[in-house]
RNA sequence: GCCGAGGUGGCGAAAUUGGCAGACGCACUAGCUUUAGGAGCUAGCACCGAAAGGUAUGCGGGUUCAAAUCCCGCCCUCGGCACCA
């Protein structure tokens, strides 16, 4: 018997499934039952394609397949992610520059991407360094802002020492870099940011009208983090000004015992007040925006000053209370100051503890003098006396004369970066425009948007692109680059030198693969575009790491929603459907280059062929939970796979299509349990529905040649090549054309042939089981129990007595309780 | 601290959602075969027990004819958020 030569077969069909265009939709003909199958995009980074990836594509392009030969037009496209920090810092690590890098790993990516068999529209991959490509990325972000969405602004952001640039909130992580996990810090600079706070609400709310992993949607609605609550005015002593408060707790007002300012707070910085003790708030204020947010995060032991010489009046029982500044009031959420009920918040608490200030209950339910968060009827709230707290929310609010107000968590994506490897932000300064409409435009007077002939402004390829730390890009001191025209005046204006998020070139590629087809030549509003979008968008299946719950897969809703309402997309979500799929890893610990455990794709491939590695990933565990990847696992699917190419190549077939109705049946669940299984992503179970099915056939002396192609379609999502091979073999005409197997229908079940004719059922007494019987689908309770009473083993726990109670369950068990 | 997922043989995991716990596979044991290799085939394999039988799904209670699954109270592991007023 020839051996399954593994490496010649995937080597012969990558070829030909490349020439006949096998994973390509049809861009010709009119789309009838499209289905846009996505995976996140890989950034090419590190040595090569890491086996996470393979894990994700592979789980993602098994269910691409299985839909194609259920009839759709699967488009599955594949690209790099290849502008960005990740790209340029390894091109720093290996001393290269990252365009010569880019060039490298694309090949090396796509050749491994191959290798494993993904069934990928080839002819449409994308790379967000083309400049083709980082046009339209250049051209988002100026529609971003003529449409009010891209603003510029200084404010305190997150500084990474090590990248040597800003990043956006969400690119922190315990107030460490995501990327380098090195401890962020705080720069008061002026910097690019898109409005995405405009959408927090949509973003929200849009949220229950998608289908996608649970967990993901929590990490985002916390992300964003809505908080309904008031913003309340407190009068200072002997003064006109007042200090307003964000509070989610306006019932307990009334014991407010004093209120606190986060260091950055206007009341300090500009000293309109008579602060008795200056010199000590002063060097407070210095310590506090010295501690980095991982200090925060580390140490929350309160600290904090009071601001001596100046009191508010508490507008609810008009007493006055003292003001302190402290670090752990936050100066990015709400007005940047609270009023501090200590009786009722945890953290005000242990600083009133510590500061020894009066903690005045107001709400009943808690013991006196111990902190309670919860509600209950109001005490020591003058008329507001025994009102439930809920309801005097708003009634005190209203006495006050404060207002109602939603807060969000979420603040501005900060957009610029001060890196090398990415789109630079296409926008120009003009000083001269700036001081003429000084005055007359409010904002950013002097910047204008490149127009849209001018782009893609191209990144200049420089020898010198390593990160100065300065607070500006590289480019700033490329000449040549940031020279220019002003669009309006034609004067000598300036570049922006900063370059984009990487996070923006992967907010919209789904989009960029089908410009891909016109080669990039249109722009989304373009006739021919809208035409194809309509057909093809929003994507049908959307799988990647949960990692990006609430970076890329929150950047990338925003920016459909603004072009939404741009009037380019019909859709705001675009992906209705997202699975996040589990985390691989080794031996049951997590794969790391510092333990020396990270599997290499590769040898995989090259040891055990591309259909028993995909086979295998897929039979570790549910795609969703993630897997435990144990090299001596990968021996039982070798030999799976070699069984069932055993059994194609005896063919062994029986002439007739012999009527074994048990054997029938266990085909018919087969088909079932594979076709569910598959639409549900437990690619595990499915896969030992296989092994079970195989099992059966091999305990026959022959089976139907109709059975065995059952099994080698069910199986070719999973193992494309083998199945492939054994497809043609057998069950091709040698026509000279080429019918693939993964354009073969998938196979139907015939729900009367799901259920045997007989059965075994337990018996129990007692519900323990003692003897199991076999039965016939005809016959009745009364028959089986009448059987069951007379087993031998039943008949000595019934001691000749009658049960009291007998249950049946159809199929299953038979219980008879004494 | 909060949110989420989870805890089942030596291991990865199944269990039609309340109905025979451990499917499928790995490892292991015995036998056969052998072109002696990390090959193939057959059988066995939760634990205690000679058997009858008993005990088992993190721990302790409860509901039920019947609980891995439902309820109450704990413990542990992993992931996310982290002073958001």
């Amino acid at each position: 018997m020839k051996k399954y030569d593994f490496s010649k077969i995937e080597k012969k069909f990558t070829q030909t499934w490349r020439e006949k265009r096998t994973h390509e939709p049809d861009w010709n003909a009119p789309v009838r039952k499209k289905f846009y199958n996505l995976m996140m995009f890989p950034y090419p980074s590190a040595e090569g394609l890491h086996v996470g990836n393979m894990y994700a594509f592979t789980g993602t392009d098994i269910y691409g397949r299985f839909r194609r030969m259920r009839g759709y037009d699967v488009f599955e496209p594949i690209g790099l992610d290849g502008f960005g920090i990740h790209s340029e810092n390894y091109a720093l690590k290996v001393g290269t520059h990252p365009a010569k890098q880019a060039e490298v790993s694309e090949k090396r990516f796509y050749k491994q991407l191959e290798a494993v068999g993904n069934g990928f529209a080839w002819d449409e991959r994308l790379e967000t360094y083309d400049p083709a490509y980082y046009r339209w990325t250049q051209w988002l972000f100026t529609e971003m802002w003529r449409r009010g969405l891209a603003y510029r602004k200084k404010q305190l952001v997150n500084w990474c020492p090590s990248c040597k640039t800003v990043l956006a909130d969400e690119q922190v992580e315990g107030g460490r870099c995501e990327r380098c996990k090195t401890e962020v810090i705080k720069k008061d600079l002026e910097q690019w940011f898109f409005r995405i706070t405009k959408y927090a609400d949509k973003l929200l709310r849009n949220i229950e009208t998608i289908d996608w992993s649970e967990k993901v949607k929590i990490a985002q609605r916390n992300w964003i983090g809505k908080s309904e609550g008031a913003l309340v005015k407190f009068k200072i002593s002997n003064s006109d000004s007042y200090l307003e408060v964000f509070t989610t707790r306006p019932d307990t007002l009334f014991g407010a015992t004093y209120l606190v300012v986060s260091p950055e707070h206007d009341a300090i910085s500009n000293f309109q007040f008579p602060i008795s003790n200056k010199e000590e708030v002063e060097k407070y204020v210095k310590e506090a925006k010295k501690k980095s947010d991982a200090d925060r995060v580390e140490n929350k032991e309160k600290t904090g000053i009071e601001l001596k010489g100046i009191k508010v009046i508490n507008p609810a029982n008009n007493e006055e209370i003292p003001i302190f500044v402290a670090d752990y009031v936050l100066s990015g959420y709400g007005t940047g100051a609270i009023m501090a009920v200590p009786a009722h918040d945890e953290r005000d608490f242990e600083f009133a503890k510590k500061f020894k200030l009066p903690i005045v209950d107001v709400i009943s339910g808690g013991e006196a003098g111990v902190l309670y968060e919860g509600d209950g009827a109001l005490i020591n709230s003058g008329a507001f006396d025994g009102i439930d707290s809920e309801e005097a929310k708003w009634k005190i609010t209203e006495f006050v004369g404060g207002k109602r107000h939603t807060q969000f968590r979420l603040r501005d994506w900060l957009i610029s970066r001060q890196r090398y490897w990415g789109p630079p932000i296409p926008m120009i300064y003009c000083a001269s425009c700036a001081e003429l409409k000084k005055g007359e435009q409010k904002e950013m007077p002097g910047w204008y948007a490149v127009p849209e002939k001018e782009l893609p402004v191209v990144l200049p390829i420089v020898k010198n692109f390593r990160p100065e730390g300065t607070g500006q890009s590289p480019l700033a001191s490329v000449e040549e680059f940031y020279k220019t025209q002003c669009p309006a005046c034609g004067g000598d204006a300036r570049r922006e030198t900063d370059v984009s998020d990487t996070f923006l070139d992967s907010a919209w590629y789904y989009i960029g693969y089908l410009q891909k087809i016109f080669n990039f030549q249109f722009s989304i509003s373009n006739e021919l575009m809208k035409e194809r979008m309509r057909a093809w968008l929003p994507v049908d299946m959307y799988i990647g790491g949960a990692e990006h719950s609430v970076l890329h897969l929150l950047y990338v809703r925003f920016v459909a929603m603004a072009l939404h309402d741009a009037g380019y997309l019909e859709f705001e979500e675009p992906f209705p459907k997202f699975r996040a799929h589990g985390l691989l890893i080794k031996d049951g610990a997590k794969m790391s280059k510092s333990k020396g455990n990270v599997i290499n794709p590769d040898d995989y491939v090259k040891n055990f062929g591309a259909d028993a590695f995909r086979t295998y990933l897929m039979f570790l565990a549910p795609f969703e939970y993630g897997g435990d990847f144990r090299e001596q696992g990968m021996l039982g699917i070798t030999r799976f796979l070699d069984r069932v190419w055993k059994m194609g190549m005896e063919s062994k077939f029986a002439d007739e299509k012999e009527t074994d109705k048990k054997l029938e049946t266990v085909v018919h669940q087969t088909i079932k349990k594979v076709t569910d299984d598959i639409e549900s992503l437990q690619y595990n179970t499915a896969i030992s529905a296989m092994m079970i099915l195989l099992n059966e056939f091999e305990k026959k002396e022959a089976i139907p040649r109709e059975y065995f192609k059952t099994l080698l379609l069910l199986l070719a999502p999973f193992a494309p090549f083998l199945t492939e091979e054994l497809w043609q073999d057998l069950f091709m005409e040698k026509d000279g054309n080429f019918h693939s197997i993964h354009h073969a229908p998938w196979p139907a079940y015939d729900s009367k042939k799901l259920e045997k004719d007989s059965f075994v059922i337990a018996i129990q007494v007692n519900g323990k089981v003692r003897d199991e019987m076999e039965i016939t689908k005809t016959m009745t309770r009364e028959e089986i129990e009448k059987r069951a009473r007379v087993l031998p083993r039943i008949e000595k726990f019934l001691d000749g007595k009658d049960p009291k109670r007998v249950i049946y369950v159809p199929g299953r068990l038979l219980n008879l309780v004494l």
